[in-house]
DNA sequence: TTCGCTTTTTGACCTTTATCAAATAGGTTG
DNA sequence: CAACCTATTTGATAAAGGTCAAAAAGCGAA
């Protein structure tokens, strides 16, 4: 999925505002296993997806570390609290497979929303999706069990246990990994 | 915590826009217990709290109640799929106490945004502390123990337990009423 | 103060999930 | 193919939390 063609799905992009946004991104081909972002760094980008699959985690006080999300070909990712607060990153990004990447600091996104306000649509898109997405998990996390959560993923992003190791897919869930591995084997 | 004074912690208030804001606002005493939105329904309504307490909550497919987030004075609260997206609501809003709100509907706070481009650092602000949380809140969830969970709200938000009942409190942690009244006496 | 209602706590038991350890399966490289 | 490394599965046991039922505590109204 390529950038500009996303864009185009949900706003028209004339020549001028096309120019204006390749001006302002990056396209960077990224080796599979790559720290994008650590904990205590500073999340400066915006990244989007072109292929690959890009995984957020964090580590817990006890060391032990946790699959926050996953992202793949047709997502933006960064990590949110970082990149728009300006702050030192609590969580971690890196791409668990060959990757191509399109990136965008944040005062160049900010100016190109200056400049075409019609980018506003395609931010509160991107933002509501977030939001929904993140409510759906609460929830589900709150009172699904791990049986029901797992083959929520299944429906949703069953390409996620071709492409992911179990470990993370069960730290995800909120599980561990002989949980998990117990749940499959039942079907 | 009056609404205005709010406003003017963050962003200056011109004698041109508090005009404008007093005339989309609207001020409600609502009684405790009322439902203000129900599943189905359209949430028109972004809500201040000046005083009061308003919960939202989830109805489950076998129709357990569960606790989504609690929300007191100073808070912004909408149902934000329903409003944002123009969508029947899954979520339930009532408030627990005698309440004062102030409500606005989205077309008109859209027309404040436009008309002053310094109220959408009032919406950024909002909407950043509203992604933090719920991501603190999803990895807490999915690695935190019921007694850690408990632990961080009696620190985030201890009047929480004099103004709510256990029930509600529980399944907002994510754990049966039981198991919460076993950790608290344990203390 | 007592009755009735609601909320919270307690007890017994059961289910789910975690943990630790070991076995097995899969893949890669020499 | 063999040796090695990593990922996954399996087994045994323990811990955490759920469920159901009943008791206790709170609280408001008569």
């Amino acid at each position: 999925m390529n950038l500009t063609d996303f864009i185009r799905r949900h706003i028209p992009l004339t020549p001028d505002m096309l120019e204006d946004l390749l001006r302002v991104i990056t396209r960077e081909e990224t080796p599979a296993h790559q720290v994008l972002v650590s904990p205590g760094q500073y999340c400066r980008k915006l990244f989007f997806i072109e292929e690959g699959l890009i995984r957020e985690y964090y580590f817990s006080m006890s060391g032990k570390e946790t699959t926050y999300r996953f992202n793949t070909e047709g997502a933006f990712v960064t990590v949110a609290d970082s990149f728009l607060d300006n702050q030192p990153s609590r969580y971690s990004l890196e791409t668990l497979e060959d990757s191509v990447l399109y990136s965008v600091t944040l005062a160049d996104f900010e100016a190109l929303l200056r400049k075409y306000p019609l980018f506003e649509k395609l931010q509160s898109l991107i933002q509501h999706q977030l939001l929904l997405e993140m409510k759906d998990r609460i929830t589900a996390l709150q009172f699904q069990t791990a049986k029901e959560r797992y083959e929520s993923l299944l429906e949703d992003q069953p390409s996620i246990f071709q492409r992911v190791s179990l470990g993370h897919i069960a730290s995800y869930l909120g599980i561990s990994q002989e949980t998990l591995s117990r749940i499959r084997s039942k079907k």
